[in-house]
DNA sequence: GAACACTTACTGACTTGTCAGTAACCAAGC
DNA sequence: GCTTGGTTACTGACAAGTCAGTAAGTGTTC
């Protein structure tokens, strides 16, 4: 057996034994490998992505990728995983916004990935990727997608409660959870059309009036009384 | 070169030249390969779809796909008309609803669609893949959009003239388009997270209030006087 | 008898993953 | 402070497989 095969080894197992460290600087080796495999997955899909394409991009073999990552799968993780940890970075430390501001949060992040044309592509690639038979993200996609859905979902329901301006309102939760699907689905399906045609659709734009549209639908109907 | 390169050829291009017709059942056996195309892009993707998978599901070797189609790349454009086709003959002649009837015609849709988890997969992945760079299907995928954005910008415009009770209303174009784009990415999004997750989404209902959310966010701001 | 509908056989390009070897590195012991 | 032993971070070669596409041959049908 030869080399790390469990990907990032926990730096010190505290009791005693031999230490497994890795040398300084390869974190941030591992990191460019993983902005790296962003760029081909995202780009070219998980299965037309090539382990040697990344490689090639941190001038190594791909031979040097699977020493650090052990598989093509477990890359693909680390990779994702890598821009959950970026992304929660990029916040720094102010949490995401709940009630009527995450709105107006998920707005401007409309605004913002229209000039992020790489990242949003690599998402959609790999969200629409993940429906197919047992592949390697669709654990990840899923599970981001049930977070999403349970942080609209309460949003709303803040809202809807702050507009009965009574915190123990009677709320009809199904619509709370038809429309937080449907608000992640229209930003989604946008950014689809978009990559497909930036001429021909305005993100920023659709989106908001979609979020607006669902928005508003949810205070009108989500209250039962 | 060997057999017929260009796809299914015309019956008789009446003028001169040589004829190439294709035995009796040729079409059919035609069709049935298609049928099984769409199955396994449908469900594993283009570049992770083989031609012997292909193949192997109407009893014949690669070879014998290729003599049809000439390459994987036409095999996949054969297969995205025939499923036009196949739709459009499903509607028995009668045309594509316009007005407020095409957004009754869309909730069916989706109600139907909940019962054909394979078809919704196909279109699900082939969007997603679309998006890659080079992708055999970009094309048609992006036809696709621009007709029904088309098709959905026109139904909205005939109801709120419609409400307007006036031919020559004048009505914000630039809503109209940013409401059609936003009801086609929300039936895709939700066909998206609804294949990761039946339990967790409801095809129908959350379609069903997404499309009535922005059907009337359209009316309210799309009349300008 | 000629085009058709294949099959068989094969090629070449790519794939991921394994393996042995090597140089740089690093901590402990003397 | 220099050796020593082990680890890390690779490389290059290769195994084993898959893939699309080509070419030639065979039986069948028009």
């Amino acid at each position: 057996m030869t080399g790390a095969r469990t990907g990032i080894p926990e730096p010190s197992a505290g009791g005693g034994g031999r230490v497994h460290r890795p040398r300084a600087g390869t974190a941030q080796r591992r990191d460019e490998i993983l902005r790296a495999a962003l760029r081909t997955f995202g780009s070219k899909g998980y299965h037309n992505g090539s382990l040697a394409e990344v490689a090639d991009q941190v001038g190594i073999t791909h031979a040097g990728v699977l020493h650090h990552f052990g598989s093509k799968d477990q890359l693909l993780i680390a990779a994702l995983e890598f821009r959950d940890r970026v992304d929660v970075e990029h916040l720094e430390g102010q949490h995401i916004p709940g009630g009527i501001d995450l709105f107006r949060h998920l707005r401007l992040t409309a605004r913002l990935n229209a000039e992020r044309r790489g990242i949003v592509q690599a998402y959609s690639v790999l969200t629409g990727e993940a429906v197919t038979e047992g592949h390697p993200a669709s654990d990840w996609v899923r599970n981001r997608f049930t977070v999403l859905r349970g942080e609209i979902t309460e949003a709303l329901r803040a809202v809807v409660l702050d507009d009965a301006g009574d915190e123990s309102a009677d709320v009809d939760e199904a619509v709370l959870e038809r429309a937080a699907s449907a608000i992640i689905a229209v930003m989604d399906g946008l950014q689809n059309q978009w990559l497909l045609d930036p001429d021909a659709v305005d993100l920023a734009d659709s989106t908001a009036f979609a979020i607006e549209a669902i928005l508003e639908s949810t205070r009108a109907t989500a209250r039962r009384r």
